[in-house]
Parts: structure tokens; C-alpha cells; sequence
DNA sequence: CGGTGCCTGCTG
DNA sequence: CAGCAGGCACCG
């Protein structure tokens, strides 16, 4: 479900407030979410350990707790987290609840079950959750025009499929990808070492600029994206092509195409990306 | 690299 | 009823 400005969106909204709360109590009743152990040693861990702060790389949120443990958490397609009060009835799929005093839970609903979930000492949880091996923050310093074209240089692959790999850019989804690429004037299925400097430059451009925009209105929500406290982002008002199948170009009037790129739905226009 | 599986629910 | 869904790991 979400990309990186929804998970940004949920970090903040949770941050505000989670951040100082001690977790009372731990339930989990859909093992298979938590991937690096027991869910019985995952709950007793959990408790009474108190959440220092929320932090996120690409994808994933980042929870620092007390006592030198972090809890990871992967949203995949479906995932929500959301802060309510306990005698708010649960929604469905409710398959993760933290308790914390006085009378409040953290509740983690997943339709499609695909979400992960990782508890580890602090030194530990980059190599068990697998964020050790993400590429670059596309918002930080280090995500210079130069440094994605030397990473694109090396890929023969098409560029679409090398923004969706989250061990070269993290964060960037189907979404962000279709409508950075429209942006940029570039064509999905264009091989991603051949884009003239040019390119480069427009696409390391519209990655920021729609990345950041897209915070900045809290996520694009297409179906099931909510932050912290269940409101949606707004977003998909600015998307360009991104499920916009039979619609027309906002640039040229060109009936917008439908293609399948690295296995994933991808919305261009035929005119404007070459 | 492409193809498939993981799951459930919604839409046409 | 088939097809599709904002993700990712795994297979050959």
C-alpha cells in the first residue's frame, strides 16, 4: 500500500502520539506477521518497554525503544496503523493491538496479510529487517543527480523496474515511479543506462519534488491508505497518470497507455514519454 | 531478468 | 466470474 510519503505521513502522525508511551501490553493473532521469532517472545519482549521515538528508511518505520531494542514494521500492500481509543470496536483484520494507559492501542489491520514485522537488539535490527541493504534516501543529501545516473549507468534493466528496486532508491512504489517517469518525459520500458544527462537530471528532479509534494499532502490515497489516525492523504488530486486508464494526457490530449512493466500495472503517455 | 506466490476483497 | 490491487521474496 504505501510508498515513502505515506509511510513519512504515518511516522509523523504516529510520532505525535506514541513518543514517551510505554507499552503496556502486546497482542498478536496472526503469527506468520512477525518474521524473526516466536510471537509469544515478541509479545513478552514488547512489554513495558517504552517508544523513545519513530524514525523511517524508505519503506519501512523505524520504532526506538527503551532498553536497546527496535521494533520494525513493514506495511506491504495492505497494512495500516492506527492510534484510537480501546472502546472503539476493531475494525476487521485486526491482526496486531499494542495497549498503552490509560486506554489507548496502536491496532494493526492487514487485509492481505503481507505485512512483516521484526523485533531485535538495536545493533542487530538493520541485518534481521533487511534495511542494511536499502539504496539511497531519495529526500536525503547523499541522492545527488551524479550519483543516480553512476547507479543507472549499471543497469541494464528497464528504468521502471530500477525505481521500483528498493536496493537502489528506497521508498519509490508504482505510483511515485509512473508519475516521476511521466514528469521526467521518460518511457517506462527505456533501458535505464541509456538516459541522456539530460534525463537524469529531470528524473532525480521530479523523484524530490513529487516525493516531497506528496508529503507535504499527507499520501495519495487511491484504496486503503490512512495515517495514524485514519485520515487519508490527498495526493492522488495532483496524480497525472497514475490510474488515470482511458483517461487524456493533461499535457498533449494523448490518450494515456496501459502497460504492464516488471510485472506491475504502468500508466504513461505515449506521446510525452519517449 | 521475467514469472510466481503470498492473501483477501473489490470491480466490471 | 476473472482480473486487478500502493510490495516483495523467491525461483529458474
Amino acid at each position: 500500500m504505501p510508498e515513502l510519503p505515506e509511510v513519512e505521513t504515518i511516522r509523523q502522525s504516529l510520532t505525535s502520539y506514541l513518543q514517551g508511551l510505554t507499552i503496556e501490553g502486546c497482542q498478536v493473532t496472526l503469527p506468520k506477521l512477525v518474521k524473526n521469532m516466536a510471537a509469544d517472545d515478541f509479545m513478552a519482549q514488547l512489554k513495558g518497554r517504552t517508544i523513545r521515538e519513530i524514525g523511517r528508511r524508505g519503506k519501512y518505520l523505524i520504532f526506538k525503544l527503551s532498553r536497546g531494542y527496535t521494533l520494525v514494521v513493514h506495511l506491504r500492500m495492505t497494512g495500516q496503523l492506527r492510534f484510537c481509543a480501546s472502546d472503539v470496536p476493531r475494525p476487521a483484520h485486526t491482526h496486531v493491538v499494542l495497549e498503552f494507559s490509560p486506554d489507548k492501542e496502536l491496532r494493526y489491520t492487514d487485509t492481505r496479510q503481507f505485512g512483516a514485522w521484526f523485533l531485535a537488539p538495536d545493533g542487530e535490527i538493520g541485518r534481521v529487517a533487511g534495511i542494511d541493504r536499502l539504496g539511497v534516501e531519495p529526500l536525503s543529501p547523499e541522492f545527488t543527480v551524479e550519483q543516480l545516473g553512476t547507479m543507472l549507468s549499471l543497469r541494464r534493466g528497464k528504468i521502471k523496474a530500477v525505481l521500483l528496486n528498493q536496493h537502489i532508491v528506497a521508498g519509490i512504489g508504482n505510483i511515485y515511479a509512473d508519475e516521476a517517469l511521466f514528469a521526467a518525459g521518460i518511457h517506462p520500458e527505456r533501458v535505464a543506462s541509456t538516459l541522456t544527462p539530460r534525463e537524469l537530471a529531470a528524473l532525480h528532479f521530479a523523484l524530490q519534488a513529487l516525493l516531497t509534494r506528496a508529503i507535504e499532502l499527507r499520501g495519495t490515497s487511491v484504496r486503503d491508505y490512512v495515517d495514524g489516525s485514519g485520515l487519508r492523504g490527498n495526493f492522488q488530486t495532483e496524480l497525472k497518470v497514475y490510474g488515470r486508464t482511458d483517461g487524456l494526457c493533461r499535457l498533449c490530449d494523448t490518450p494515456l497507455l496501459r502497460l504492464v512493466v516488471a510485472g506491475r500495472s504502468t500508466h504513461l503517455c505515449p506521446h510525452c514519454q519517449i
